[in-house]
DNA sequence: TCAAGAACGTA
DNA sequence: CGTACGTTCTTGAA
């Protein structure tokens, strides 16, 4: 029963908590894009805000042990000592812990060498003393000796945190026999294994009870320990002085010097903003509206003076908007809606007025000017509004700053990519979104105006925080991009259904027979398409040794079938790698078909943001990774055409890029010759490792050092090579060295470059495009590991995607302001396709020869290799 | 219906 | 125990 007249005051043993909620929550779960984990201060917190809501106390302080080290521990070096030490994991996020209880006003306390329970008792006296209901709530059963009727200890079920119980006077003295203040006594006598005190052998609670219910007290037991009968008295007269050393060690302290009172520790409004910082660091969402309720506090924390107030916005016709919008000085955001890739609506704002119209078959002329003019213009998310403008007969120029694509080069490993999540993440502020379950939300969503100011804020907040490499790269290299990048995506890729349906045909009737010859091999049918099928087959039916391991159960990959085959050849396995060659190459026919236009042509999207490094990906279909590799797979190929009213198709493809890039980053003299020398790389690289004449590398030499060359962008390993090569670990060790000791220079480069990555925390482009690493500091060598071969490669595969945007964005801008009609189509990361109008051969191979040759001012050339075709695969060299 | 895992295509 | 992607299928849980 609480006073409702009485202040209640809270305290809480944090470090204990945050500890039981560390165990309770799956990790996985509650891991940030950085790979942060959040589980114990999420659980933590979760269960903060229930006490909260559940006990409304209005004095609130959170403890935290210092470290191991406390004066228990300097009068008994064994105390505590059999605890594992706590995992970085935990340890790592109490910081971050104390972090949000600092953006929550909630004081944190922490005295060296003591104790977060002496803390709690301390501050339960006092509290007690000046007329507080005290509640205690503590994961440590010393804390029971603190309830008395102004204390009441909420203590954690063994479940989690989810769930306290309630611990009176009453509730102690039912569950443990003693009065609160005597269960200390018990404790010394049972002793305590998780502290490492041990107690007096067999003497469990009830034993205890029995005696300090006979004797009274702790103390008038001891004393008269001879009277205890039976090996339990012996027991007892032996462990007399561990008794009174344990009685010792639980009293908690209650006149702990504290730098404050009770009085000091009112609940007072929280800092919403530093809050929302947090959260969003921690990704946080559903939290933060429950610490605001909890806390009711989102009202009075927010400051009324910096408080930016959404303007109201005007609906006008398109030519009064376009007139507004001309006549403003600096940026104007834009928002266009569009449905099924046409505009519907327009919004614009700056950051005082906002303005929007309808699209009506008015609207492309009255905006056309405005649109085309260089007048500077910020969207979140451009290319598919772009595109919608396109199809509308119009160009967007001015484009200053697009937020996705800046949040993306801020943090490129982070799916924030709604304007909902900037805004967020940079203004600390909610994008006011209707609610999708309810037919008539309660809440209105942004209208599209409203969109456009909340992204000049946000362009606003990132511009501050973008280092100046980094814009360099957004304004030079990525804005440009996406103007081409739109442009590719309407024009399309013409393919023939014709083509690709006949191959489908005959794969079909392929992948049939094998299936039916497959089954007939090993006397049984079942799904070829289910490893988990497959796995009965090869090793219990067929009882083939095991492979290598996967989550659930044994790998059935290619590479794992071929191994089999050699040891154990069986005519299923080469029918089944047929089989799944077959229906794969169906697949991806398939998804093309279906993905041809009205207009004969294949329209991807490319995903700006699509990549950690810098690459486009492709999606919708993927264009990226039609096959290539076998003779067969090439019909597909064959079925990208060059488009009607166009001659052929043009490809162009840098060769080497990545090597080039690392002789360049490296210096390397020996691997800069090899460039400059105009031999085959692999064969120049070959003849040094091996010590022979160029002539004289044999096809084997040639194709170990082109797998070790590549291999290096990777970080691979001796391990790595060795399987790939399927040769013996030693030898490739020994094929590293020899490597090595020829382009020393390049290992020198790798290894200084993740020692920089290291110390700056992030890798950079030739180009200044920067890609954080906070793995590398990871303890957990799994993940710091993989982290480092993957900061290995970011510049180099990053330089490269640099190099080939600017060269493409180049291409772009050259064919258009020299009136030509051949277009890009396509790109594949080292490779372009470009649909060459009739008469333009010469000049397009011109420009892209030199566009692409001059991307970059290398220490080693720039190598093209250019082919002409009616369709890809033709046009291939 | 959804998410995870396995497999496999590309640079 | 080699980087970067996207898609398809199966499977098991919801």
């Amino acid at each position: 029963m609480t006073d409702s007249a009485k202040p209640t005051l809270m305290v809480i043993d944090g470090h204990s908590l945050a500890y039981r909620a560390f165990f309770a929550l799956p990790v996985e779960n509650f891991t940030t894009k950085d790979n942060q984990h959040t589980n114990a201060i999420y659980g933590f917190l979760s269960m903060l805000v229930n006490l909260i809501k559940a006990e409304q106390p209005t004095h609130l302080a959170i403890a935290f042990d210092t470290s191991r080290h406390s004066f228990r521990t300097d009068e008994y070096p064994e105390y505590k000592a059999t605890r594992s030490e706590t995992p970085q994991e935990f340890r790592g996020q109490i910081p971050l812990l104390q972090d949000c209880l600092a953006a929550m006003s909630i004081p944190v306390l922490t005295k060296e060498g003591i104790e977060a329970d002496d803390i709690l008792a301390t501050l339960s006296k006092q509290g007690v003393e000046q007329g507080y209901d005290v509640l205690i709530v503590s994961g440590d059963r010393d804390s029971i000796q603190l309830v008395n009727d102004e204390v009441t200890l909420l203590y954690p079920n063994v479940q989690g945190v989810s769930q306290l119980k309630r611990y009176d006077p009453a509730t102690v003295e039912e569950r443990y026999g003693v009065r609160p203040e005597q269960y200390p006594d018990i404790a010394a006598l049972v002793g305590e294994t998780s502290d490492n005190l041990p107690g007096v052998p067999k003497v469990g609670e009830k034993t205890a009870v029995k005696w300090l219910t006979q004797f009274g007290t702790l103390d008038e037991l001891l004393d008269r320990a001879d009277e205890i009968k039976g090996v339990v008295g012996g027991n007892l007269r032996d462990h007399i002085d561990d008794v009174r050393r344990n009685r010792k060690l639980n009293r908690l302290l209650t006149d702990v010097e504290l730098p404050v009172a009770p009085g000091d520790l009112a609940v007072t409004p929280i800092d919403a903003q530093a809050v929302r910082d947090i959260f969003a660091r921690l990704e946080f969402r559903t939290l933060l509206p429950r610490v605001f309720e909890a806390v009711g506090a989102g009202e009075v924390a927010d400051d009324p003076a910096s408080a930016v107030v959404m303007p109201e916005p005007a609906e006008v016709a398109p030519s009064d908007l376009a007139a507004w919008a001309v006549a403003q000085d600096g940026d104007v955001a834009v928002r266009i809606v569009t449905q099924n890739g046409t505009p519907v609506r327009i919004g614009v704002a700056t950051t005082s007025e906002l303005r929007e119209s309808d699209w009506t078959d008015a609207a492309p002329e009255a905006l056309r000017d405005w649109i085309e003019s260089a007048s500077p213009k910020v969207l979140h998310d451009a290319k598919p509004q772009v595109k919608a403008l396109l199809r509308q007969g119009m160009r967007l120029d001015g484009l200053a700053y697009d937020t996705s694509l800046a949040g993306w080069l801020l943090r490129p490993s982070f799916p924030d990519k709604t304007l909902a999540d900037l805004v967020e993440r940079y203004l600390g502020e909610k994008l006011p979104e209707a609610d999708p379950s309810q037919l008539v939300p309660e809440t209105e969503g942004a209208t599209p105006s409203q969109e456009a100011w909340f992204a000049l804020r946000v362009a606003d907040a990132l511009r501050e925080d973008i280092p100046e490499s980094v814009n360099t790269v957004l304004v030079d290299i990525e804005l440009p991009t996406l103007t081409t990048l739109a442009d590719m995506e309407v024009a399309g890729v013409a393919v023939s259904h014709d083509v690709l349906s006949t191959f489908s045909g005959e794969l079909a009737t392929r992948a049939d027979g094998l299936a039916q010859e497959a089954f007939t091999s090993i006397g049984r049918e079942f799904n070829l398409g289910s490893p988990k099928q497959l796995q009965e087959v090869l090793f219990e039916d067929l009882q083939l040794p095991k492979t290598r391991k996967t989550k659930s159960g044994y790998s059935t990959d290619a590479a794992a079938l071929a191994d089999l085959q050699e040891t154990h050849p069986h005519p299923f396995l080469s029918l089944l790698l047929q089989h799944r060659e077959a229906t794969k190459l169906r697949q991806i026919i398939e998804s093309l078909d279906t993905a041809i236009g009205d207009d004969h042509r294949v329209h991807t999207t490319y995903v700006q943001t699509g990549s950690q490094t810098g690459r486009l990906s492709s999606t919708d279909p993927n264009l990226q990774n039609i096959p290539v590799r076998t003779e067969e797979s090439r019909r597909i190929r064959s079925a990208f055409q060059v488009g009607e009213g166009y001659e052929a198709l043009l490809t162009a493809d840098y060769s080497q890029i990545e090597m080039r890039i690392m002789a360049h980053l490296s210096g390397d003299e020996g691997l800069i010759e090899a460039f400059n020398s105009g031999e085959d790389l692999h064969r120049f690289v070959g003849a040094r490792v091996f010590g022979v004449d160029p002539s004289e590398v044999t096809p084997a030499m040639r194709t170990k050092v082109k797998a070790m060359s590549y291999g290096l962008v990777y970080g691979l390993s001796a391990f790595g090579l060795s399987k790939q090569l399927r040769i013996e670990q030693s030898e490739a060790k020994q094929l590293m060295v020899e490597y090595f000791a020829r382009f020393g220079a390049v290992r020198d480069y790798l290894r200084a470059s993740v020692m920089k990555a290291k110390e700056v925390g992030y890798t950079e482009t030739i180009f200044g495009r920067r890609r954080p690493f906070p793995d590398l500091a990871s303890p957990n060598r799994v993940l710091r590991e993989n982290a480092e071969r993957a900061a290995l490669n970011a510049p180099i595969q990053g330089s490269a995607a640099d190099i080939m945007k600017i060269a493409l964005l180049h291409i772009h801008d050259d064919l258009r302001s020299e009136k030509l009609s051949s277009r890009a189509l396509l790109q594949i990361h080292d490779e372009l396709v470009v649909e060459v109008a009739p008469g333009e051969w010469d000049a397009v191979e011109r420009v892209v020869r030199k566009r692409m040759g001059d991307a970059a001012d290398l220490r080693v050339p720039l190598d093209v290799q250019v082919g002409r075709g009616a369709d890809w695969n033709e046009a291939a060299h």
